[in-house]
DNA sequence: TACGCTCTATTGTCAGACAATATTGCTTTC
DNA sequence: GAAAGCAATATTGTCTGACAATAGAGCGTA
């Protein structure tokens, strides 16, 4: 990597792409060891939000653009900057780029042809459900939104995921939905807490038996590191919602369809409240 | 492209990667006009299965190697050959190689670290709901059981994406789910209806104000391409099924969610007992 | 006006080089 | 003999520069 590519990924980051760049030409002498952020001009900030440090350039590329694009900054229909121009902004090479662009091709944010150039699909296309993508999405200027759209997603998913869960489960399945419940308990901090709360939805899903259902999964993630922000809970409070998990955990194990479903409801009414009080 | 690259993408379609390949190394003439699939050797079978006339390069390669993975050809964990040698079997570029590589890892099939190499990712994080992936994956060993796990999974999805639609579907949002259920009933061709039955689900997606359910429409149409065999269908089933539509239509057109849960219930019903009575 | 030609901008593909990285095995040391 | 450090090595990551294929845009001609 030319030694200050990573630092133009940076410090471009929110000015868009047009600013002027100095060391727009290849350095001949690629020199030894990068004094890439000493020489890096006073002016430009330096945001250090979606900086994705162990990342490869053409992640960290791919990062930028999709994020560009689920912002909005490109709506869809809009032809892109040429990969040279890409290049350019960043100080990467047509390579980086175009790797870049392909992943996002395959999230079908994108599509190109020879002469025309790329242009954002519409909307409808993209795939929302991708991990990067429902990242990217959930930075969108309010999260509000975002958070009620996916619990909403959630009260027609899991419901249902939990009755299939309860007539299917294996020993296996049920071992790790117990276990992630019984350590949601234990958990000494809230975090602990809620990495071991996101294990239990993701292992009821897998026990539901429908392969489709498991790619949900990516929506319960986010949902978790969105709510972690509502961090503000009373014990008493705690209590209750470990109780709430320990009927669906109860429901699935007794192989009750029906109950299960019905524990399911009342923990997700449960988190509405917690989301609307705020 | 190099003359017979796409001829190679085709003749090893099936027999695996391991095979002998002449002309291995580059031609340095480039030869003008291809006689590419002319010298063929004639021992070598031509699949035309997931021939992609017009696709470029890189997106052919991502096909073959995502249909191959999603088949099971290199089970989760396993370290796929290296850049160098799918290069090498294919006769294309490193670099499209990488290309194709990259669509995959967008689309968490695979990841890869330097000195590594590539390996298959475990098919929890393989995105199923991506349009390719949900391809490669319907062309598994029988499609009895992938048709059965989508056809379960409409029933979780479209009974309250209809109720949805019954609160909050626009007047123009109306208009095409009404139209696209019009053109059903008057479709001259069983494609034509085909299409129009699909527009008309994605339409209710749509409609149903949860961008989160819009990108489910891809099993939808994934369900119907593999339903379209299902193609023995009297016309007084015909017409029995258009009224169901017209049900779910007029359900979500005076805002009756309940009802319009219930009629999509029976449409779904109905096309069980299709599936199952084959 | 309509058709067809050329021009040209952009992606697609190729080749070869070097950098970065982390495993593997070797070597050294205790 | 075991553990720790070190070097060799295989693989992806990145860069560069070239040419091919494609299809829109503009022009000229019938």
């Amino acid at each position: 990597m030319r030694p200050n590519a990573r630092a133009a990924l940076d410090s471009f980051r929110k000015p868009a792409f047009l600013k002027p760049m100095r060391d727009a030409k290849p350095n001949k002498e690629r020199s030894p060891k990068k004094p890439a952020s000493a020489e890096r001009q006073p002016g430009v900030r330096r945001s250090d939000a979606a900086r994705i440090p162990g990342a490869s350039v053409h992640t960290s590329l791919a990062s930028e653009i999709g994020l560009r694009i689920v912002r909005g900054d490109y709506p869809p229909g809009t032809i892109l900057p040429n990969e040279a121009k890409w290049s350019e902004t960043f100080s990467v090479s047509r390579s980086a780029v175009r790797e870049a662009i392909k992943m996002l091709m395959a999230k079908s944010l994108l599509a190109s042809r020879p002469k025309i150039g790329s242009w954002v699909e519409p909307k409808e296309r993209w795939n929302l459900l991708d991990r990067d993508v429902l990242a990217w999405y959930a930075t969108s200027p309010d999260r509000e939104v975002f958070l009620k759209t996916v619990q909403e997603f959630r009260h027609i998913i899991e419901p249902e995921a939990s009755a299939f869960a309860a007539m299917r489960r294996t020993e296996e399945q049920m071992a790790e939905i117990s276990q992630a419940c019984r350590e949601m308990g234990e958990a000494a901090s809230l975090q602990e807490r809620t990495r071991a709360d996101t294990r239990f939805h993701l292992a009821i899903l897998r026990a539901s038996g429908n392969d489709l259902l498991v790619p949900l999964g990516v929506l319960i993630e986010s949902a978790f590191d969105h709510l972690f922000t509502f961090t503000t809970r009373a014990v008493d409070d705690l209590n209750h919602v470990q109780k709430l998990h320990e009927a669906i955990e109860k429901n699935i194990r007794l192989q009750r369809p029906d109950a299960a479903r019905a524990a399911v409801r009342k923990l997700l009414a449960n988190t509405d409240n917690v989301i609307k009080s705020r």
